[in-house]
DNA sequence: CGGCATATATTTACGGCGTATATCTACACT
DNA sequence: AGTGTAGATATACGCCGTAAATATATGCCG
């Protein structure tokens, strides 16, 4: 156990916000992902720059070049870091119990639909990134956790016995409702927090005086979440469309 | 019309692609955000800049504040100009045929849910920002022709039966499932356009060779998109389910 | 132990960014 | 003709991403 020369990074007790590095030893890959997704997380995607991450971790800017080729590589770490926990959550719900077989396909993508719920509720500032990076980023360089997650969607969808494009179409509006219902959930309603009266505190007097009559009376009701409930109950309704026939209309 | 005192500065020549402003005379804020839009459409959301945008309209990028209070309120003008053509697109279609009493309440619903996406994927570069601004902006603080947009869905939705409660539900689904759709289609999903070979141009052979087996081969059927019709079929089963009884299972 | 190759981190520098502030310019109105 | 004002510019500041050169620490071999 006890290792020779070990340079063995004992975190000991650290816990100072600036200069952890020097503490605790050498930078790392992991290190520099937790610390962008925590500064993310506590500050704001936009508080996130290589100098401010830099001193955030007790090291220069440039430090950060070599466990991430760029900020947009970081960015793209953030995502995987955000997936990574995805995994985590699903084998710790019933060891791989989304692989094909072991439990009936829509258990399945219900379960693989709440964990991406959970875990994306959990990193609001992150959700923004995926869609500006699935923009930028061709499939097939996207991080590895990802695709990890769309393979897990397709092999269940192919053991339910649809063949490749019906596979693939099941496989769109399956992402496209989770990640498009996980925005809605933490699209922003408030306007003024401390504000008791619901109105005001939905900032509803700014609004443009009519025309938006429809949309003052439903704005209470928008500002609480549909839940996972809500989730699983679209979700169900896209699945009925594509399994009565397997033929839209 | 010849108006007296022009102060008309006519540069002679003109017509080359920056310095646009001395021939047409003032700035406007239409201007600024007709070549914001122009700019983003063209070279990519990364390369908006005040000081790029401001060479683009033949002006100093301080000129733009007198239009946009800064670069976040320059942004919120891009997502309005964009939902100004949803409108007019709308209009075109027939007169005001998504107000409530003219059509029934579905065909609203798919015709709004069209026009969002012909617009949005005339202008991908724009769409991340609706995701980013969503979750920055409350609701109340949101461009008019979005909120307009809104208004329109939910007029629909408390014309056919629904309380505000569950037009709110449906309100959110619809919109999940709008914007996530559109997002899927605009997904980056080629890697190496000018190859041949469906495999290389899709960059398959980069990603980590196994427990992706399905990924790959779904792969070509995922590069196809799944146009309009795939926005109406899920929208369709989408809607189903919050008509059939009012409640989810 | 000394010396060196290599991995890791810092320093310095550059051009571009958003924008606060002060200034200039040219019209509109008296 | 003089002047107030709206529109556009000039200048400046601090932050950004990152290329390149430099310094420091580490592991290895004699």
């Amino acid at each position: 156990m006890a290792r020779p020369h070990s340079h063995a990074e004992q975190s000991a007790g650290v816990g100072n916000s600036a200069g952890e590095r020097s503490r605790n030893g050498r930078l790392t890959r992991e290190r520099v992902l937790a610390g962008a997704l925590e500064l993310v997380d506590r500050e704001g995607l936009s508080t996130l720059s290589m100098r401010r991450l830099g001193a955030e971790l007790g090291v220069e800017a440039m430090a950060l070049y070599r466990y991430a080729a760029g900020k947009d590589a970081l960015l793209d770490g953030l995502v995987e870091a955000v997936y990574l926990e995805v995994e985590e959550r699903l084998d710790l719900v019933v060891g791989t119990a989304t692989t094909p077989g072991e439990v009936p396909w829509r258990t399945g993508l219900h379960r693989i639909a709440r964990a991406n719920y959970e875990v994306l509720l959990a990193h609001p500032q992150v959700v923004p990134l995926l869609f500006t990076r699935m923009m930028e980023v061709p499939l097939a360089r996207r991080p590895l956790a990802v695709l990890k997650d769309h393979e897990r969607v397709l092999a269940l969808l192919r053991q339910a016995g649809f063949d490749e494009v019906g596979a693939a179409a099941v496989f769109r509006a399956f992402t496209a409702w989770v990640l498009g219902y996980i925005s809605m959930e933490l699209c922003a309603m408030v306007d003024n927090p401390d504000e008791p009266d619901p109105s005001f505190r939905l900032g509803l007097h700014r609004m443009p005086p009519q025309d938006l009559a429809r949309l003052r009376e439903a704005a209470p009701a928008l500002s609480h979440p549909g839940g996972p409930q809500g989730l699983a109950s679209g979700l169900n309704g896209l699945l009925d469309r594509y399994t009565r026939t397997e033929g839209q209309r």
